[in-house]
DNA sequence: AACGGCTCGTTAGGCACGTTAACGATTTTT
DNA sequence: AAAAATCGTTAACGTGCCTAACGAGCCGTT
């Protein structure tokens, strides 16, 4: 790949504008289909962890509690996410995917990997292969702060 | 790397959701410092096509005028863009970065780098050397459809 | 010269997504 | 029983994106 030790600083600035940019067009495209990234991306979230609660769902997803409610309005209102309230914690509610919500995440996730897709479909097996390499370390730039 | 073909979409399933977390962090980091990182994009793109109208740059940015405009409004209320009417197509507002936006350019891009460059610091050289990799097919993955 | 069509930028209205601050209700700790 | 912590919500605010509609200006055609 490359013999001299790369300067984090450097990649640092070419890579941000790159990702701000991506997922702008992730974000637009996925509102093309009803359902945003982030709800799918949460609906997954809540199918992971059934009965969650609004507080531990927003420390999973690095947000407020007050900016997670009004996204679990918004599934709920959609008819994908249920909140059910907890017999042992009166302040409690824990929400779990609706039926709905299961036929919306699969369906989406295929027709939102196939926008996705279309455009890897266009690069080298070079790119590709190099796209592929980048994910870990892209995960692991958010995990440990 | 590897010597097999790679499948686009498996490259997407788990593409997708690293660009949309990595892309959150982004954001919520930027607004710390006063001035949001696609504002700072944006400065960065004025100083380089100085002069530049508000259809332009929406092109350059791939999003439409009409929230284009906004973004302008909200650069200038800051201070650090200009309007000039154009003399010869009096449509026309060129683009230009004041001094305090130059002032602030500077600044803020060693901060904000400094930020993700935090993070890339925790990685492998290998994994460093994967992100470097992946900034060229990422950005051309934007370019044409 | 004037008409029609295109382009420039803006405004208006709407929604998603995030923040902090404050609150009522409930559980837990002391 | 009183105090403290936790759960979720609401309110007010700002960014960032969209479409639709509009006034103004430019330009080619007649």
């Amino acid at each position: 790949m490359s013999v001299l030790t790369l300067e984090p600083l450097a990649v640092a600035n070419r890579l941000r504008p790159a990702l701000l940019k991506l997922a702008r067009e992730l974000r637009r495209e996925s509102h093309a289909l009803g359902v945003t990234g982030g709800q799918v991306s949460l609906l997954f979230q809540i199918q992971r962890h059934k009965g969650i609660g609004v507080r531990g769902l927003a420390a999973l997803e690095r947000m407020s509690p007050a900016a997670m409610s009004g996204y679990v309005d918004r599934l709920e209102r959609a008819g994908l996410v249920r909140r059910t309230p907890d017999p042992k914690d009166r302040r409690r509610h824990g929400l779990f995917v609706t039926e709905e919500g299961d036929r919306v995440l699969r369906s989406v996730k295929s027709r939102r990997t196939a926008w996705l897709a279309a455009r890897l479909e266009h690069l080298d097996p070079d790119e590709l292969a190099a796209l592929d390499a980048a994910v870990e370390p892209l995960l692991s730039l958010i995990e440990e702060i």
